[in-house]
DNA sequence: TCTCAAATGCAACATTGTTGCATTTACGCG
DNA sequence: CGCGTAAATGCAACAATGTTGCATTTGAGA
């Protein structure tokens, strides 16, 4: 089963920094690898374990917050909050390749799976309303998944 | 605009709570009452602004959380998180009645609008995976946010 | 190399939400 | 009504997340 992937793209992440126009910083360059590999959706602490994984010096917290907003603000990443209330960072352009096919995510293993059907066409709104996005969850278990607690 | 959850009836606080089997508090009467006559999903600071401009006692701040998620829990209010966020809470109505439709939520006050399109079919699934459960998320910013945005 | 706007580090602060615990209160029951 | 008790409240402390001000450092163009 085709699992939905991040960008294959070898294009480094000081080059997309130098192509957006800002400052390429260690910090930057650290962030938006971090946001390149990671298979979701990071928060501001998540960041910080990923960076403290390394071996490199840990990135102040103030900075990291000043980071991941620059980066949202020349875009390269997106901010969106979580159904906690926190704000969690990802990469842009990765989402636009899934943009016309609709998605099953595995309650059991996390997992972000790539179904054939197309998403349904966004319904009628009332007067003044403004749509933004559309979204058909699909949840369940995965195959893998739904073997193994059937066993 | 048809807002979700309203109650058409002009049932007491007071009785909603009874019915919802917990304690009937002035608390919790005071909070329902801000719910029931705010117009859009109220957060935690402008509940106690609302009860400030009463010329009861304040309620404390914990307690206001804490009767908050009560009301959540029993059933008569429902949290959603806006775009910045924050938590806000609105009023619930039965649910069944929601289930035959659509909803809209405004990313930005958190509301909750009934939408006349009936939700779509769930998609073909590969073999071997479990449907479990199908959310059809419409999301923007309602006509009131709209318009106080394009200000 | 020089220069300086941009980026960083650090301290302090703000907002939102939670936990622990002593006190008070709603309400079922005799 | 008056009791007993679990639930609710008030208060202090704490936690998580995010912001502001300012002095210092640094990327990168001239
Ligand atoms: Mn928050
Ligand atoms: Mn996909
Ligand atoms: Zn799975
Ligand atoms: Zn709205």
């Amino acid at each position: 089963m085709a699992r939905a992937a991040s960008t294959p793209s070898a294009l480094l992440s000081s080059d997309l920094i130098r192509a957006a126009g800002v400052k390429v910083t260690r910090g930057r360059v650290r962030v938006l690898d971090a946001l390149q590999d990671a298979r979701q959706p990071l928060c501001h602490s998540e960041v910080e374990a990923q960076l403290a994984g390394t071996e490199d010096t840990a990135i102040d917290r103030v900075t990291l917050y000043r980071i991941l907003d620059s980066l949202v603000a020349c875009g390269l990443a997106l901010k969106a909050v979580d159904t906690r209330g926190v704000f969690r960072f990802s990469i842009a352009g990765g989402q636009r390749q899934h943009a016309n096919h609709i998605h099953f995510r595995c309650t059991d293993c996390g997992g972000v799976f790539c179904l054939k059907a197309e998403p349904p066409p966004p319904p009628k709104l009332p007067r003044g309303f403004r749509l933004c996005e559309v979204e058909f969850d699909v949840r369940g278990t995965c195959a893998t998944c739904s073997t193994r607690s059937a066993a």
